[in-house]
DNA sequence: CCTCCACAGGAAGCGCAGGAGT
DNA sequence: ACTCCTGCGCTTCCTGTGGAGG
């Protein structure tokens, strides 16, 4: 006997409320319509690549500024627009956007390149010299190409790179080619070789931080787009806009807190953001800042922080040393004795004290831990460890990897 | 005052893996 | 395919520091 098919468990799922009109558009990949505080930015760029519409080459412009001030946003809709502008109008112009992060050397970027201007093509494998080739050939077609190198700090030989795509205009006839580069590291510009410099800063462009003011106005913006209406509290945007221009006037924090205020919402089944789901979901970000943290340290790291969670834990009475006060902290000397049992109980090795002491140096300086001098009172030199977070959470994801 | 203790942290060097050059 | 180079994680060794104790 059949039964009647039940319900499909995704159909739960669909028909479930939710605050959001469409969460697409308040994802940091999105790339709104609106770049609100950035005309001056935008006008800028948009006038230097203006030169490739009458058949002239543009100059090269070098952006930077902190992450998440919208360069890329900026620079990807400018390209955008000048590209439907010449397609619409049929004029010989190209582009191509090429983030530096994946694409980290001179011949991986040439080949992503050439890859974009002849999509049919596979030239993976082919020698630089032949991709160097293929590249100019497109632009003497009589194009003006524009290449917008992201995150252009990553290519390992940089100067080879602007150098062969600057000098790429004298060999061809009609048409160039002008590079975009952007960076979030302030010094990189200044390491450069010096002819890099004068050809790749032949324009600069800065990015300013976002204040709270506009952070509140550029996540409005998104709030109406993405969200049903009056789904999110004005006090909630204000609050999220804060946190974030506390940080370092990053609009992409300031996004993905309330995009994960909102999916909190949803899951509590509440047709509302208010600033509770905020303050919840700055510490779900900050808790997945933590732990992508913790899952990308070295096993002995980890090992050392799971013995500093599991000795904050236990509170033990303290041995009365000259009656120093002790609330879940620890001595420098007894967290490394511990931490060799706890290796050994684990069937690990153990690092040497210098090394352990290189560890603590670095976890006080991501943050999770604080370290004082030892003052009056004690014998010889030690640092007082104290966690900077809840220790149980630490103990337990740590302890998970090695049972 | 000297020595010891219990560390901090710099410098040098070692073994290894992975990439570049030939 | 092979060697050479480089960066990384780590150890070893060393010097420095400041209170405790003889």
């Amino acid at each position: 006997m059949q039964q009647t098919i039940k319900q499909n468990i995704f159909e739960k799922a669909l028909q479930r409320p939710t605050v959001f009109k469409d969460k697409n558009l308040i994802t940091p990949h999105h790339i709104p319509q609106e770049l609100p505080f950035r005309d001056k930015q935008i006008e800028e760029i948009m006038h230097n690549l203006a030169h490739t519409l009458h058949g002239a080459k543009a100059d090269n412009i070098f952006v930077y500024g902190v992450t998440g001030c919208g360069k890329t946003c900026v620079t990807k809709h400018v390209m955008q627009q000048l590209i439907e502008f010449a397609k619409a109008k049929n004029v010989p112009v190209d582009g191509c956007y090429i983030n530096c992060r994946t694409h980290s050397s001179k011949y991986r970027v040439l080949i992503k390149a050439v890859q974009e201007f002849y999509p049919s093509e596979n030239f993976m494998g082919y020698s630089a010299t032949f991709v160097h080739e293929k590249l100019i050939n497109y632009a003497s077609e009589g194009r003006e190409v524009v290449i917008v190198l992201d995150e252009i700090d990553m290519v390992k030989d940089v100067d080879d790179l602007v150098y062969e795509l600057t000098r790429a205009n004298d060999e061809i006839g009609k048409g160039s080619i002008s590079i975009i580069g952007i960076s979030n590291n302030l010094r990189f510009r200044d390491n450069l070789d010096p002819r890099t410099k004068s050809s790749l800063c032949e324009h600069e462009l800065v990015f300013p931080p976002y204040n709270a003011e506009e952070l509140y106005e550029i996540l409005r913006q998104r709030t109406e787009v993405a969200f049903k209406p009056k789904a999110v509290q004005n006090s909630a945007i204000s609050l999220s806009a804060a946190f974030a221009a506390k940080e370092s006037g990053d609009a992409r924090t300031a996004v993905m807190l309330l995009l994960r205020a909102g999916e909190l919402a949803d899951k509590k089944g509440s047709e509302k953001v208010s600033d509770d789901e905020v303050m919840q979901a700055k510490c779900r970000v900050e808790e997945e800042l933590i732990f992508n943290m913790i899952d990308t340290m070295p096993k002995h790291q980890k090992l050392v922080l799971y013995t500093i969670a599991k000795l904050s834990m236990e509170k033990k009475p303290m041995k009365t040393l000259a009656g120093v006060e002790r609330k879940g902290v620890l001595f420098s000397g007894e967290v490394y004795d511990e931490y060799c049992g706890v290796a050994k109980g684990f069937g690990e090795s153990t690092v040497s004290t210098r090394w352990y002491r290189q560890y603590i140096s670095e976890l006080e300086l991501y943050g999770l831990i604080t370290t004082t001098a030892s003052g009056k009172g004690m014998k010889g030199q030690t640092r007082f460890i104290k966690l900077g977070y809840e220790p149980r959470r630490i103990f337990e994801s740590v302890e998970k990897e090695f049972k």
